[in-house]
DNA sequence: TTGACAAATAGGAATCATTCTTATATAGGA
DNA sequence: TCCTATATAAGAATGATTCCTATTTGTCAA
């Protein structure tokens, strides 16, 4: 028996929990997101994947990745993606995202301001601004 | 003379740089995107402004907002919008996001990790995540 | 091993949000 | 006031996702 710690191992655990069927999609989509190392889109990872199953829906990879995020396999990571959110205050600040609602409750704390940025990063890249990313449950909505 | 400190006046000294024409429009949307407190969509800012503006199109106020967004009048902040980015990684890490080709590149930091959550927001909300998000210019961009 | 059936899939239509195109209108300098 | 570069409105086009539905397929139990 395998001890159920590598990536494989929680997929399929994690499916049988939630009597999710493991079909060769599915495992495809799995394999094709563990590897990418670039926070891929749906389209990015159906690219991959289509090249193992020239038959594949964009559809079935869009939502087994919705699926692999509410199991716990994956996280949907923020983006400056569609539809765009703006914000006018410009001064330093920070942001708490309501993950059932989708509100951004803005922040500020000086501590936070103050943290260092890691000196490799420093060194890699030009940083022109710094936030924390909060998620969570608001407080309408963690009732 | 107003002394330049104000939003409507930070907002007309911004175009007069730039050689942008303060349109009655461009007015209007910039109010209603200083007054928001929810990190409007452009959609959103468009019904606001449809109020006082039925004939403004939905094109107009999305183009101006970008334009916000370029001259340093707003930010497009992060959301979780399309196209969604999936990430694989499911242990506590940071992000650095490139403006320029928008790949995000992880990294980690225990003292990043160590950061205390300041109380009012723990009060307020329930914390799932926490994440330092950089933007900035990749390796590669800042060329 | 074989059915039965709930769940999953493929493919196309529909939707949502944005961006492009173009003809018309207008702000702001001469 | 006139001129011209900009900006606007309206609709078409695009990009990305989600919905719909007929068909297929894992999985469980006999």
């Amino acid at each position: 028996m395998m001890n159920g710690t590598n990536p494989m191992d929680v997929f399929l655990s994690k499916c049988r929990q939630r009597n999710l069927k493991i079909t060769p999609q599915r495992t495809a989509v799995f394999s094709a997101l563990a590897d990418a190392e670039d926070h891929p889109s749906a389209d990015a990872v159906y690219q991959k994947v289509k090249k193992e199953f020239p038959n594949i829906s964009f559809d079935t990879v869009n939502r087994t990745l919705i699926v692999f995020s509410e199991i716990g396999l994956a996280e949907v990571v923020e983006g400056q993606g569609d539809p765009r959110r703006f914000d006018p205050r410009m001064e330093n600040h920070h942001h708490f995202y309501c993950v059932t609602c989708g509100k951004i409750t803005d922040f500020f704390s000086e501590e936070l301001d103050k943290i260092e940025i890691p000196t490799q990063i420093e060194q890699d890249f030009t940083v022109i601004s710094k936030r924390m990313v909060l998620k969570g449950y608001c407080t309408d909505c963690r009732k």
